[in-house]
DNA sequence: CTGTATCCTTAAAGATACTG
DNA sequence: CAGTATCTTTAAGGATACAG
């Protein structure tokens, strides 16, 4: 939601938040994010951004504290900061939301609560343990029946290597 | 975020979600419509947004099927359908979020699970009931120390008439 | 590989006046 | 009260070429 403009005059925590991740593409980069992606190239090839576009959002995000920049050899790896990865609820809800209401699909990928191996409810709740795990507590697998229609792309490709959100890559 | 082009493109849930409620403004309209704003005239007052970017936005909440509009005597009344609602725990995951990384202050407003009279958690977790609430199972109030500060605009008016969410005014 | 810098085109937003 | 219509301004986005 290209920014500021009127927001700030707001009080609302809403609206700051929506400075901060409410504009194009910031949640898509943030999903990507979550699902393993860290690099600049990645995030270019895989959501058809202009490098412009890219650059500006990745400036706001690190400036926030959303995320961080880690030189890694001669390339740079983006990844979540603690609050970060708290956004993970608003990046899961909404996508849930998305396949509850616009489609006809079912999901494409489960998540389960990794240390008792339940699939969490929508609603983002473990029914066997009563809580809501974290987005480090949990697991990633595609849905039955949509691995043929999954591209290389970097989300596929990271998801194949480690199923654990977040866990460092081999 | 301005909406459809590129996001189309990518059969991700996210994206669609996004282009519904991604754009400037909107999901500010929506939390207004969950503590019971109805009209047009008190949103305008209330987001300081310009009439035809209202309009446009009422026109995609209500084509998306998340808001319905009710003539109501000489009025319309927007009101959130079941698809709507279901955007709660995403406003408010994202408003938490602003609440505790983006400001050092206490939450402007506590949740409470109206059956049993506990307190949410940032999760949405009732955490005596061992449920996730959904936003007609909460109530509202505001956090001490914090009515002096409060306006006279359209959400504190209809705060101020009822504490239950979504329930019908008197 | 990760950006910067420019240019260009389109689109979004505000203001205002007006209508059923 | 709830929009529509027009106009003007501004900003955002894409494309491309280039640099550290």
């Amino acid at each position: 939601m290209a920014l500021g403009t009127g927001y700030d005059a707001q009080g609302c925590f809403l609206a700051r938040a929506l400075e901060v991740v409410g504009e194009r593409w910031t949640l898509l980069i943030l999903r990507d994010c979550f699902y393993g992606v860290r690099h600049f190239s990645d995030l270019l090839a895989h959501l058809d951004v202009s490098r412009g576009v890219l650059t500006d959002r990745l400036d706001t995000l690190v400036d926030a504290g959303v995320l961080e920049r880690h030189p890694a050899g001669r390339s740079v790896e983006y990844l979540l900061t603690e609050a970060g990865e708290d956004l993970w609820p608003t990046v899961f809800s909404l996508s849930r939301w998305g396949e509850r209401h616009l489609t006809a699909d079912h999901p494409g990928r489960i998540f389960g609560h990794a240390v008792c191996g339940t699939d969490i409810e929508d609603s983002g709740l473990c029914p066997r343990c009563g809580t809501v795990p974290t987005v480090r507590e949990l697991d990633v697998r595609p849905a039955p029946g949509r691995n043929a229609r999954r591209r290389e792309d970097p989300v596929a490709i990271a998801l194949r290597t480690r199923h654990r959100m977040l866990d460092p890559l081999p």
